[in-house]
RNA sequence: GCUCGGAUGGUGGAAUGGUAGACACGAAGGACUUAAAAUCCUUUGGCCAUUGCGGCUGUGCGGGUUCAAGUCCCGCUCCGAGUACCA
């Protein structure tokens, strides 16, 4: 019998899509069950081999949950606004919609080759309009809200208005940028516009000015998770720090309950830490500073409030507005000449140059529980982001504070009892204190810490602090708001115009979708606008509700619309409730709907977007909790993170200065140099010889030398590149050997999350398997050969193993196992030379979830008209997994050394007393009387002599 | 620096504290064949013995707990990932 899965696969998939096979509806008489791949974005380079490892893995349990009679949602989409479709556009002219749409026809062809079970009827795409209506409406809805810290939740902006209106905004508490203290009256005496610069500052999207990460190379700002080293995650493009007025979303209202909600979920534990550390809770102390004579004071934030006895300085970041303040006459041109030197230091030269610089600002502050007065410096490695830009430095125990006190020589004081300060600081948070006070230098009804662990230290001093007013205890976040506009085209549009007061007004939301007007060119404008200032049509006619010329701007009833975009992560925020109403035009999503499906209960993808997406997502889906649109606080229940898929390198070594090429075995002897070959030419690292000689003009003429007449590449595992040549194309695989092929040897190739490289050196096992099952089922004229008889014992014993393997493997994501499970299978009821009809109709719903369209080939040819996704998921029967007989290892002291057969429900005594008898055991007893005999569970007789 | 992973044959990788190396690749030998492909069979961690069918050793290194450790505990080494002037 002939495998021909070219034939089989398209017959299927054909068949699938006819009838609609793996289209879902909600029904309330089965349970749900949502499997969610991360959306791709189509890239022009087409999927590689990495990207179905995730997806194949998913719908391998997708299609097991459907067996088990859940209702499974399995969509799939594309993110389809990003940087490289409008790169390739300024560079070409094309827009970037074509290109992704072509982009987007190439890979739904590549992912239909491979026959997964998405429903395809909910695809959805960011960038189409009926898609980011809902983006828009998501953001005008946290434009129009703000975050209640005593509710813990985001609320309607006109709740905020009527407590100023009734309390003013002192005894609020609820998340916003500035503080204020104004009364009820204060707030009514204030101008609408002031009102709303005000209410700007409590909005959770928001138009603030910050500092933000903007990169000139790509001419727009970038979120913090976009930058890694000071470089632009996309291209590495320097990243420096500058002032923008830009939208930003208030994520940092919700570090807290995001913080929570990591211990309701099921992820992987070193994700969620990651995600801890993005958050980055650190509990402290705010301390309040008075300047030496002079009215000002100023807040510093500590975690080593313990330590306040050993503050010798106090450090200002350069960019703190009480720089100019502190600053006194004498010292100014000094301070004015090391800003200067700073601002023109990007991020990245700041953290690259590891010198220690600053400058002293002429005043002292007084340490408010010693009353000494210290001076108060400023340095560059103090942040203005963090905490309240300033510090009080304790060179003692901090390495930083450290280095800058050894710099400028400055005192250091040990706090610790034991500690030794002379080449370091002493960081640990451990010990006894001394020093604290100082002997002789004790105050009134003081503070006195000496004796106490470092742990006491801390409360005690965070209660005086409080007690005495000095300050309060405060804990701060790592996680920043979130910018989110970009000087780009190709993202969603802003749903805001600028009023006659050039404040921000959303566009009414029954006028969405505000489309992405068309542009002559995809650059900046000559005046740095962004591109869409490039839009002829863009205006916004408030009385019309629509979208006009720019020329008719009048500010009366024309006016000027947003011409920043939306960052990638807009889009990708809430896809996955979108999957569940995907052609709903009245709501995001209808409620009963959501209902039902609810949160995704398991989500795959790589750990890349672990503070990216992953944060954004969360933040996004809290706040349509908040706002009683969705039912589930957290979107993903369960995650996964399937590893990455690395290339498999391979080399030719050319001997020095001539066209000759030696196998690597041989290559010692001369002088090579290695140059990487197209692993598409290569078959188990031997190279196709004609092949290579048609690569590439320069090697039409080369010369070889063999080992075993093979011509042996080397290889190496780096990342999939096109420059490497190492690209594999899943497509190529799957005409070569089917899908089925490739999903299996996917998913054999080891452990899901784990990260490998792909190798196609055992594909042919995975292959040869598949040939084996079809002979099953086949005699060798091709001809059904199966019987009606009733199964042997060994042939149940076989198939039952199988059932209780696979099921455990799946729940567990344990798919290497499973493959290598179906080959034992496979081999043992070959060996067993069965056919019967019973075992192998079993076998094919079992692996059909692993290799979809032989096994529905087969389904059929046994006579079933049903397709094999409306069977049942098999359950096994531990009476078939019983043994008559069980072998006994039996072992001396630990160590094994004969094995014996009994019967398997001979006892215990019994057991012994053979093992202490049998013929091989006299040996190692040598005469002794054993002390202990162990009979285990797992078969083992240890005898202890 | 900090946090989290990981280390098992020539290779990818199996092993709820219980006969380490399942399964697969590769390699070697053999069968079929004029030959090749395909297919099938045998061997395959290392060392020794292979005209005694056995012995020793072995999961990065050093200790420990246990009748029994790849697995648990303590201390290292190396590799990978994330993160970093976060006070």
């Amino acid at each position: 019998m002939e495998y021909n899965f070219r034939e089989i696969e398209k017959k299927w998939q054909e068949y699938w899509d006819a009838n609609k096979v793996y289209q879902v509806e909600e029904d309330n008489g089965k349970p749900k069950y949502y499997v969610l791949d991360m959306f791709p974005y189509p890239s022009g380079a087409g999927l590689h081999v990495g990207h179905p490892l995730g997806y194949i893995a998913s719908d391998i349990f997708s299609r097991y949950k459907r067996l088990c009679g859940f209702n499974v949602l399995h969509p799939m989409g594309y993110d389809a606004y990003g940087l490289p479709a409008e790169q390739y556009a300024i560079q070409t002219g094309q827009h970037p919609y074509i290109t992704t749409k072509k982009n987007i026809e190439r890979y739904r062809e590549q992912l239909d080759k491979i026959g997964f079970s998405f429903d395809w009827n909910r695809e959805v795409q960011t960038c189409d309009p009926k898609y980011y209506h809902w983006t828009q409406w998501v953001f005008i809805k946290m434009f129009n809200s703000y975050y209640c810290y005593d509710e813990q939740q985001a609320r309607p902006i006109e709740e905020l208005i009527e407590a100023f209106e009734q309390v003013g905004a002192k005894p609020l508490h609820v998340a916003c940028g500035e503080e204020y203290n104004f009364t009820a009256d204060e707030w009514k005496a204030k101008s609408e516009r002031e009102k709303q610069e005000i209410l700007m500052n409590y909005r959770l999207a928001y138009l603030g000015d910050t500092m933000v990460n903007w990169c000139s190379a790509l001419g727009t700002v970038l979120a913090n998770d976009e930058v890694i080293n000071g470089l632009s995650e996309r291209g590495g493009y320097p990243v420096e720090q500058k002032m923008m007025r830009q939208w930003c979303l208030r994520v940092s209202a919700y570090a807290q309950r995001l913080l929570d909600g990591l211990n309701t979920i099921d992820w992987t534990e070193s994700l969620k830490e990651t995600q801890r550390n993005w958050i980055g809770r650190s509990e402290g102390a705010e301390l309040k500073f008075k300047v030496k004579d002079s009215a000002v004071e100023f807040t510093v934030f500590t975690t080593r409030a313990d330590t306040i006895f050993g503050v010798t300085f106090m450090v200002l970041a350069p960019e703190s507005e009480l720089v100019d303040t502190l600053t006194t006459h004498e010292q100014r041109p000094e301070v004015e000449k090391y800003l200067e030197t700073t601002k023109k230091k990007t991020e990245r030269e700041r953290i690259a140059d590891k010198k220690v610089t600053g400058v002293f600002t002429g005043s002292y502050a007084i340490n408010p529980i010693t009353n000494e007065a210290i001076p108060v410096w400023i340095s560059d490695y103090v942040l203005a982001g963090y905490g309240t830009g300033a510090i009080m430095a304790v060179p003692g125990h901090d390495s930083r504070d450290y280095a800058f006190a050894k710099h400028f020589n400055l005192p250091i004081l040990p706090l610790i009892e034991g500690c030794d300060i002379s080449e370091e600081s002493f960081d640990a948070k451990e010990g006894i204190m001394m020093n604290s006070p100082q002997k002789g230098k004790e105050t009134g009804d003081g503070l006195i810490l000496n004796g106490l662990e470092v742990a006491d230290a801390i409360a005690r001093t965070k209660k005086y602090i409080e007690d005495k007013g000095l300050g309060k205890i405060k804990t701060n976040y790592r996680l920043r708001d979130a910018t989110f506009s970009r000087q780009r085209y190709w993202g969603e549009p802003f749903p805001i115009y600028y009023d006659a007061n050039g404040m921000p007004q959303p566009i009414p939301m029954d006028k969405l979708p505000l489309e992405l007007p068309d542009v002559n060119k995809f650059l900046p404008t000559e005046t740095g606008e962004p591109p869409l200032g490039r839009a002829a049509k863009w205006a916004w006619d408030r009385v019309n509700g629509k979208v006009v010329e720019t020329t008719k701007i009048d500010n009366q009833t024309i006016f000027p619309l947003e011409l920043n975009t939306m960052p990638g992560f807009a889009g990708s925020s809430a896809y996955y409730i979108r999957y569940e109403d995907p052609h709903n035009d009245k709501a995001l999503v209808n409620k009963k709907i959501n209902e039902y499906w609810g949160h995704v209960d398991l989500y795959l993808g790589g750990t890349e977007h672990a503070t990216g997406h992953l944060i954004y997502s969360r933040f996004w889906n809290k706040f349509l909790y908040d706002s009683g649109i969705i039912k589930d606080e957290e979107p993903f229940q369960k995650l996964i993170n399937q590893g990455m898929i690395q290339g498999r390198s391979n080399f030719v070594y050319r001997i020095n200065g001539t066209n000759t090429f030696v196998s690597l075995n041989l290559k010692d002897k001369y002088e090579v140099t290695p140059l990487h070959v197209n692993v598409n030419i290569v078959t188990n690292d031997s190279l196709d010889i004609e092949a290579f000689r048609n690569w590439n003009p320069e090697y039409k003429t080369a010369e070889f030398i063999l080992e075993n007449d093979k011509y042996i590449c080397g290889w190496a595992v780096e990342k999939m590149s096109k420059s490497m040549f190492n690209v594999v194309n899943p497509d190529v695989i799957v005409d070569k050997y089917g899908a089925d092929t490739l999903r299996l040897y996917e998913m054999f190739l080891g452990p899901l999350e784990q990260s490998k490289p792909w190798d196609t050196n055992g594909i042919d096992g995975v292959h040869r398997f598949l040939k084996k099952l079809l002979a099953l089922f086949f005699s060798h004229a091709d001809t059904l050969n199966t019987s009606d008889d009733k199964p042997t014992t060994d042939e149940l014993k076989s198939l039952h193993k199988l059932i209780k393997k696979v099921s455990f493997d799946i729940e567990h994501f344990s798919f290497n196992t499973s493959v290598s499970a179906f080959m034992i299978c496979v081999n043992e009821l070959t060996t067993l030379k069965c056919n019967k009809r019973e075992i192998l109709q079993t076998l094919l719903i079992v692996l059909s979830p692993f290799a979809p369209h032989i096994t529905e080939e087969l389904w059929h040819t046994l006579g079933n008209t049903t397709t094999i996704v409306e069977a049942e998921w098999p359950s096994y029967n531990e009476e078939y997994l019983k043994e008559d007989v069980v072998s006994y290892a039996v072992s001396f002291n630990g160590k094994a050394r004969f094995n014996m057969e009994l019967p398997a429900e001979m006892p215990r005594e019994d057991v012994e007393k053979a093992a202490l008898t049998h013929e091989s055991a006299a040996k190692w007893l040598d005469g002794k009387t054993p002390k202990k005999i162990i009979i285990v569970p797992k078969k083992i007789v240890n005898i202890v002599i």
